[in-house]
Parts: C-alpha cells; structure tokens; sequence
RNA sequence: GGCGGGGUGGCCAAGUGGUAAGGCACGGCUCUGCAAAAGCUGUAUUCGUCGGUUCGAUUCCGACCCUCGCCUCCA
C-alpha cells in the first residue's frame, strides 16, 4: 500500500497517483504567505505541513517540484504601503526575507519555485482575458472585472467542487467592500480590481484599464504557469477552501477548459487551524505568537517544528508553551539516544535496518499520521536504549539503525544541529571536577557542577566518562 | 441560518466492532559518591451525555450537550 491523503475534493482518503505516467515526478503548489507582517506561528503550521508532505513524498522516491507563492499585493499591503510611504517591493521584501528566515529556522527546504503576483502580472491578465473572451468574466463600468459563476456553470463547470455551497442559505459577508457593489451576482468575485485613489502608485495597465489583479487569479495564474493546466497536489489552509480554493479551480478549469477527466489539481490537501492556550491566537488575548517570539523565549525552530508536526495536520492543534518544553524534552530523547549510537557505531558505515523504516512507512503512508509515526519512534528509542544498557547491540547493528533514523529525520526534517563543540572553559571545569571527584572532593565536584549549570551545561557521568550537554 | 471539524488519563495526542499507542508531567525501584541520563514499574474498569443495533461499542446508528472553524481577499 501506498501513501494515502485525504482529498478535500473526494472528502475521504483516496490513495495517492501522480500524473506523471512513470509514477515519479510530483508538482505540488502550496498557498503562500502574504508578505504585510511577519508570519505567525499558525501561517506556518500549513508551511511545515507542506515541507512535510514534500520530505515524505521524496522519502517515498518521488521527485517533487514544489512551488509556493508570494502575495505581494492585496489591500492590506497597499493601506500599509500608503501608509508607510514607501514603494510596494521596499516594503513587502522585508517580510518577505523575515518569512524564509523563519522558515529555514524551521527546517523547511525551500521551494523550487516562489513566484510573486506582482511578477506574474502578463499571466494573469491572459488568463482574465481567456475567461472574458470565454463569456464567463465580465467587465464592470469602473473598469473591473469579475467572474461570473453562473455562466460558469451554464457552461458545463461544476462550481462547488471543495464544497457544498449554498448562496440562498449563505450570510452576506461582512467583509463584502463597497468596491464590489457593481457585481451582478454576490457571489461573484474580482478578477481584476479597477485602480481607485487609494491604491497610489500600486497599479498596472490591462486590457480593462489601470488596475491591480484580484486575489484568486494569482495563484491559478502561476500554478497553471509552473506546474501546468493540471497537477497533483494544491496545499493550504482549511480557511482558504471557500473561496480561495473554490475560485482557483473555477478560474483555471474555467480558463484552461480542461479535457476529458483532467482536472486542475487532482489531489487537495488542507491543513487545519491551530489554537494557542486553548483559544483562537489574537493579540488582544497575547496568545499572538510569530516565530521570532517564541525564538526570544529560548526555543529553537526545531522545537516549534516538532509541536507543529506532532499532531494530525486534519485536527485543529492546541499549541502551548507547555507542549513546547514537553516537546523539547522528547526532542532531547531521542537526540540523546541517536548520539550514543552514534558513538557505538563509532562512524562505521551500514545499510538501514528496514524494521524502523517499514513502521514508520505504515504509519505515515495513513494520511501522514505522524502521532503513530513518532509512537514507531518513541518505541524504538526505547528499545535501542534497553539494548544498549543490556551491551546487546554491536557497532554494526548500532550503524544499521542509525542510517535507518537518518532517511527518517531528513523524513521529517528535524535534523539536530551539527552539535557545537564544548567550549574550553567548560572543558577545563569537567576536568577540574573529574580531579576533585578522584579525591572523592565532592563538595568541589558538586559546586562544579552548579557553576557549569549556571553557565548553561549539564553534566552527565557515564562509564566512558563526564558528558556534557547545553541545558 | 447553512456547511464542516472536535469532545479519549493531570496536560498533549493516536486508535480499533472484541475490550485503550506514544509524548510530557508525577510516584516507586535499579544504576550513581549524589545527581543526570537510561531501564523497569505505577497512575483511564474507561473514551461528552442518554438511548438503540450487536454475543460484545470508545469504535456503527439516533437524539442531546459542549466546543472550534468557514460562509468573499484570514494558514
């Protein structure tokens, strides 16, 4: 069995096929951040899901092209850019270069693609211009252009592919601006917004007139551009299924009218919101954390990534300080036990040991269930420390477990750091204290100790000797 | 109002028609000069409530309670 994923376009667990008719490539496009502030740590649980998802399927032997946006221009942007007084790239690339900091911090691999909207102006605009000449979008006397969805539908299209919509029973949207006023249906969308005084100097000039692109069209614009009219997997947050997704699918298969079964994403997966203290992160209730908060507090972007990735991407997460120190514990439990294989294996090279490997397999492969993957984890933790107490397991098998734990970490992407060496200082002081500790001085051996814990290092006595460790 | 998730030990969190993974926390023991780490071990007769189906339900069905999310540019 193979690896399988909840398809929000099934709403069940359908086994996963690549297009590609070898089996082997996979193009996968993730919803990018929107570059106004610095990210949260709930815009990247979504960010590590998708790492995630790409790292397994390249576990898996698939060859995966990944691509994620960059909004760059979206009201927001453009009140903070008035705002700011400054041009649009001068802005957005602050946060911009903020965001991949923090995503490396927490162990993602970059993209091979990040395309931005504002680059990607000629491909939206052509393919406004294929649903216009199509009938289905439709110019407003401001000069915008919307799509229209029941020509959409009267054409053949199903609108309401992620989900069941039902515009009679539907609330009007607070959130509906004056701006859309001149729609002919409510649920019509912008395609492209007519330039207004507000937008300064955010605009661009179009078949319609000045203007900026709506927000949907981008994403469809450079996912069809990158990954082609149809591709597997299209990632995001549960929030983004209605409209976001909904009107990405209705734009490109709209646009690009794709053949017999084809669809424009055949796989698409979304991750769920997470709460922080048990409540819906807001600034007002200070549960509001970015990365750089919580890298203030002392935790490493590994440590958040091990909280963001300990639970099923489909349930909504309880993030929590106390699950961040409970997870920087077991983090630190398997790190001390891979660092005393390491030292059995003593650098010797083997082939991986396929029981952990297959364990874990089975547990991921089942819609990524990480929570049974880091059971497999935790399990062989403790055996391979039970094994090592009892001396039951040689250099070899040692050597064969760890190449086994390394496809895993590169799996899930929580690569310990390359250890830093232990300063001088301290070196000197674990010196001292095996003197003293020989004249069985243990008052000084004790003081020792406190004095290195206060200088951030704990101490461990083994048979082989002191070792230390940051605390 | 419509649609969709959830409610499992102190906390987090898997899971299954046959009697509850894993992590954190806490207690005991082994080891240790003492610790730490590690190992062993103890902590849910029970999986929101009430009914139903079944030989048997936490797992299926129904009702109810609570909670969270989306409903037009929020991951």
């Amino acid at each position: 069995m193979g690896l399988r994923l909840f398809n929000t376009l099934a709403r069940q667990t359908e086994s996963f096929e690549p297009l590609d008719p070898d089996g082997k490539q996979v193009r996968l496009y993730c919803c990018g951040p929107t570059v106004h502030d610095f990210a949260h740590i709930g815009n990247f649980r979504t960010f590590v899901l998708t790492d995630l998802l790409c790292r397994y399927l390249r576990f898996r032997d698939y060859d995966v092209t990944h691509v994620m946006n960059i909004t760059d221009v979206e009201d927001k942007i453009i009140a903070r850019v008035k705002e700011a007084g400054v041009p649009l790239r001068e802005y957005t690339s602050k946060y911009e270069t903020a965001f991949f900091e923090d995503l490396a911090a927490l162990g993602c691999a970059s993209p091979q693609h990040v395309p931005h909207a504002t680059d990607y102006i000629p491909e939206i605009i052509d393919l406004i211009s294929k649903l216009v000449e199509r009938g289905i979008a439709y110019r407003t006397s401001d000069g915008s252009v919307y799509f229209s969805i029941q020509k959409y539908k009267d054409l053949g299209h199903v609108y309401g592919q992620l989900t069941k919509v039902d515009f009679e029973q539907m609330r009007p949207g607070a959130r509906v601006t004056d701006d859309e006023y001149e729609k002919d249906a409510v649920a019509d969308f912008a395609l492209w917004k007519a330039r207004v005084a507000g937008d300064g100097d955010v605009f661009w000039e179009s078949p319609w007139g000045e203007g900026r692109p709506g927000w949907h069209v981008e994403c469809s614009a450079m996912s069809m551009k990158l990954l082609g009219p149809s591709f597997d997997l299209h990632l995001g947050g549960e929030d983004l299924v209605f409209p976001h997704h909904e009107d990405e699918i209705a734009q490109s298969e709209g646009g690009c009218q794709h053949q017999g079964g084809d669809k424009f994403v055949r796989y698409w997966v979304h991750g769920a919101h997470l709460l922080v203290e048990g409540k819906k992160m807001s600034k007002s209730l200070g549960n509001f954390f970015t990365l750089r908060d919580l890298l203030e507090q002392g935790y490493t972007g590994r440590e958040v990534r091990f909280v963001l990735i300990s639970s099923h991407y489909r349930e909504t997460f309880n993030f929590t300080i106390d699950g961040l120190k409970g997870g920087k514990t077991a983090l630190r439990r398997i790190d001390d036990c891979v660092e005393k294989l390491e030292s059995l294996a003593g650098g010797g090279e083997a082939s991986a040991d396929p029981e952990l490997l297959k364990n874990f397999t089975e547990a991921l492969d089942d819609d990524l269930n990480v929570s049974s993957g880091w059971a497999v984890i935790f399990d062989w933790v403790r055996e391979m420390n039970r094994k090592m107490n009892d001396q039951s397991l040689g250099a070899e098998l040692a050597a064969a477990n760890l190449a086994a734990w390394r496809k895993i970490e590169e799996a899930l992407g929580i690569k310990g750091e390359a250890g830093d060496d232990t300063p001088k200082e301290i070196l000197d002081l674990m010196s001292e204290r095996q003197e003293v500790r020989k004249q069985k001085n243990f008052q000084r051996a004790d003081e020792i100790r406190d004095e290195l814990l206060a200088a951030g290092w704990t101490i461990e006595d083994t048979p082989e000797g002191p070792r230390a460790k940051r605390a």
